[in-house]
DNA sequence: GTAAGCTTTTACCAATCGGTCAAATTATCG
DNA sequence: CGATAATTTGACCGATTGGTAAAAGCTTAC
């Protein structure tokens, strides 16, 4: 009889690292549209071209996936904001944190609608790092922030705000592209529309924080 | 025999209109959460404290719920950008604006959630609406914004993405309120964010596009 | 009151859900 | 090669899904 998962923690087959992979793909595929509860494990099997119990085989529940796919791409998604240096220039590093966080909504919209729908939906499966590790950057970050503020290098304000802002804004532009794309029509909907953004929002906050440029 | 959806065409009884009522506002507490597929006619009718077949008799389908509901939202949801009034001064719309908003994010997250979770899946059920009304009704009044600019009132800046901006960082509020709680903490995840958020994004709105404050 | 129509319920349906099982198949290693 | 372990499959399970049929219960207008 196969011991598939108590062998994985000790060493995994090619075949298990490739089969994994698919899977994790198809299911960021899915649970990215459709939510945890609005997705099935068939549609995800579907999308990883495997059999139901074959995929049933690497992953004993549908929230082994989403747990492990979860996981793995909350630590890329707070990248940009632990580059968020104390050390750099307010305007360098505000300008930065915007870019980057535009390029991550333009090259990974699935990963920036996985937790959209997770948080919409309360963040069941996700509670835990929200208050844990998501707050503490955010409150280390503030701080930094704050420091700027006081030594009146941007114009004083909230930090926490100025951070969700700054989240809520890029991130439209993964979460709500339909809608975006709606609204500004076939003709200015293409791939410039980012560029447009990054132009729009480091403007906005280089002036809406009195950051001089250099 | 029954005939009650033609019946209701031509007029509407106090029970149906009691019922029809009831459905839908157990219809926004459900969807709002788990989006169209991840909720269940059951915990509609169960939310809506009647049978299954019993709610079934008001709406043929989950859809007709969900459309219903879709429609009388979305007019109410599209009134503060309605209001935007180009006799107006640039100062005064633009900070009523996000406080009409923020107001609305406050006092109706689930209507904001509703639609968060309808666009974010993709928009299937509300194509149209966007890509007809709401686009024109942004096109109206980004032109009144495109005129602002011009005529110096306030800095040019691309005014689709000014208000994308908008709609994402009051809206933030209520579709990641649970973010926003756990990365505030306890302490300052009161009602009183709210206020700070407009004092915030105020502030960030007329300086980063330089209104000077009368 | 009573008859007509409106409302509600009980019982049910086929399809789909997440998940299991045992057997068949394939890969790996000596 | 042969044996052992890893992988894949088809058949299946009970629960839940969206939705129906028909009869019972209730309102309302005459």
């Amino acid at each position: 009889m196969a011991v598939p998962r108590a062998a994985r923690t000790q060493r995994r087959t090619r075949i298990q690292e490739e089969k994994e992979e698919r899977i994790l793909e198809a299911a960021l595929d899915v649970f990215s549209v459709h939510g945890f509860r609005g997705s099935t494990i068939d549609q995800i099997a579907e999308a990883a071209r495997m059999s139901k119990p074959n995929l049933l085989y690497y992953f004993r529940t549908k929230e082994a996936i989403h747990r492990q796919l979860i996981d793995r791409v909350l630590s890329t998604w707070l990248e940009p904001l632990q580059a968020f240096d104390a050390e750099g220039s307010p305007e360098s590093e505000i300008r930065s944190y915007i870019r980057r966080k535009l390029e991550m909504a333009r090259d990974f919209p699935r990963e920036s609608r996985l937790f959209a729908n997770e948080v919409l939906q309360g963040a069941p499966h996700i509670e835990d790092e929200l208050k844990g590790p998501l707050k503490e950057l955010v409150d280390e970050k503030a701080e930094v922030i704050r420091a700027w503020s006081r030594a009146g290098k941007i114009a004083k304000c909230d930090p926490y705000h100025l951070i969700f802002s700054i989240w809520s804004t890029t991130q439209h532009y993964a979460d709500f592209d339909v809608q975006v794309r709606a609204v500004l029509g076939q003709e200015q909907a293409g791939e410039g529309r980012f560029e447009d953004a990054a132009r729009f929002l480091e403007q906005l906050y280089m002036d809406g924080l009195r950051i001089q440029s250099t």
